[in-house]
DNA sequence: GTATAAACGAGACGGTACGTCAGGTCTTTCT
DNA sequence: AGAAAGACCTGACGTACCGTCTCGTTTATAC
């Protein structure tokens, strides 16, 4: 079937080589900071070898990732959604203060400013990961866990957001408690159920923060 | 009293034109792409004066931005605290497909990378942000409106985390209406409530996304 | 035979454009006041290529001056040795005065602070010259017109030093009538020889200069 | 002469303070590499200041050697002019080996790129070593040790610049035997005055080098 | 087998930007 | 008024990477 190359074929030593050495050169360096001018340098390959694979250094360091990356975050599967979730959250959150996260992390800030990059994130990364939330989202409706009327993709923004927003932006990086309390609101919801009465009935506006 | 500086002063004529310059440079071409070096090309300011200042161009961009911004997102306090979550996000959102705000996801993106960047985007844009809506949530939790158990950070990151995934990686921006249905969702949590049991009762497990 | 270089060969019409754009670029604006950055400009050669090839101004301009005086200073076989050493001279001080003797000049100067020029200066201008006149000498002392005692660049210190240092710091220029009158007194030696006495016997010291 | 105005002036410490500063930081980072600002910074002295005294850091340095160099070279008077010559070049040649020795070549060879810097040269330091020097001559003309046709400069010149030219190109630094051995050519010239012919009669004329 | 087509290594090349140094000038404040 | 502190502009420095290119060599498939 498919078109048959004529001409020499590409080494793949030279894919695992460069994938490899770009990974340990980016933990020494910084993962920007990486070159192709390094990449070269250090794997003593061609830097035109270099370009006739790959655009610029994000994209061997995405492939580089992925790369590694095929078996981490695996699902678990525990009895219930809410347990699914937070499981997975947790091993989330510790991947992503491993090197490999760092890595990560890099990558999706770079995205911002690299459109192919970014397409190859959302395709080879957040997408699957997605279809994977979906179908848990899916099985706690099935099962009664969960609501019926939100979107799926609406319920995975509110579990995972707030994780990436702390990973993003935190002060501190998540915790294990944290992500506990975080379930255990967002199940239950934010809005006040009891009876109980606030014990200040006027509604105390508060002062406009200048 | 203070301390009185010796030497000849800086030039505040050049502060303004600088900011205003990197601005526009930076919306014709790109804020990534900014340079010192065009920054001092367009403006006619020596680079040695914007290094003397500014140690990069990303300070200059972000020096930029907040002095353009003080007045950008004011809070409007409304009836209660969901309307004022949901007006201000709706407010944050619009901000954002905005050419400022297009610049703002450019440094937070950066800053990612960029240590002292990444301290400034805290110290003078989110820790301002997060201070008011503490204010607010302390306002919902006072008149009863909220529950009183979460940490008011944790609201925070629970109401604007999905907000902000969605802005970097959601396929399409938000929309009022992904707003009005994600705070309607948080609001009343996740957890199925009513008495309706699940059709199917066979705990259905999911395939495992290969 | 030779090694075969690999990789793309240097571009020849870039070392002539160079060469050529620099001298009359020196011509023009001092041959000091010569840059990288000017002859990068001037000739529309890239800086990383000036550097590439020469680590910077001087040496270009070395390269330069060599390459345009290989037939300069062609020595002139005269029927005397002195004859031979009085027509180089005159031509050597002529050369001087010329542009190109100018240029010589400052890179002489330069080379004083700039111990790789003083190598090439010496090894690629000042031997050439010396290995020349020393077979003169040679020739001299074989046809039994020079003295053999002394070491051959002795005498061609004792002949070229005065001119030089005239050249370098005199009031005004070495003429043709100078170099016969210094021709002449080396050759005769400052000593008096006929037998006439000193006007006044008695040693009139000078009055020390305070 | 008289007392000195008590309470020295400010302005002769800071004249002193710099221009010995400015000599060991010649010494210590090498006298070409210093400048206006590292003068100011070492010193304390403001560039201001040293701009209003010194046109640029040469003038600096030329007057720091003038200073420290009073009294070097000292005219020693010896029985016959020859070894008064003998004497003083021989001291000439370790003054140049010395620390100041080094300095003052490098302000010649700037010089030659800097006119107003030659202009000192010459009146300041070379024409008063020419004027000793023509005294010299002059007795030794009176006294019959020296011919009298040729001019004294020219004396000069056949005495001093092979040294010079020796100090300036040599391979190797000249030595009290070399100088020797110099003048005593220099005395009895270079012409072959004996009866005894060349071993070969016939004029071999040398392989023009190529 | 011998084209032919591509991969590959090496390195030149034109660019852009970097961050720094030094030169001089000018302003401000202090003494 | 003179000195210090320091801002400012100018010009050049030498380097890092970029992405492209030109070669000559190597290796595969296709004729």
């Amino acid at each position: 079937m498919g078109p048959r190359p004529s001409g020499r074929s590409r080494d793949a030593v030279i894919t695992c080589t460069v994938l490899d050495a770009t990974l340990s050169l980016g933990e020494s360096i910084g993962f920007d900071r990486v070159t192709m001018e390094k990449v070269a340098e250090v794997t003593g390959v061609a830097k035109t070898t270099l370009y006739r694979r790959w655009p610029n250094a994000w994209a061997i360091l995405m492939d580089a990732f992925l790369a590694e990356t095929r078996e981490m975050a695996p699902l678990v599967q525990k009895r219930t959604v809410r347990e699914s979730f937070s499981e997975d959250m947790k091993l989330l959150v510790q991947a992503y203060s491993s090197g490999r996260g760092q890595m990560l992390l890099r990558i999706l800030a770079r995205a911002h400013v690299d459109t192919a990059l970014m397409d190859a994130v959302k395709k080879r990364w957040l997408e699957p990961l997605q279809v994977r939330g979906r179908s848990i989202v899916a099985w706690g409706i099935a099962s009664g866990e969960l609501q019926e009327g939100p979107d799926p993709d609406l319920v995975l923004d509110i579990l995972y957001g707030p994780v990436y927003h702390r990973l993003f932006f935190g002060a501190e990086a998540a915790t294990a408690s944290y992500i506990d309390k975080l379930i255990s609101t967002v199940f239950s919801g934010l809005k006040r159920r009891d009876g109980a009465q606030p014990k200040a009935t006027q509604s105390r506006r508060p002062r406009a923060p200048k």
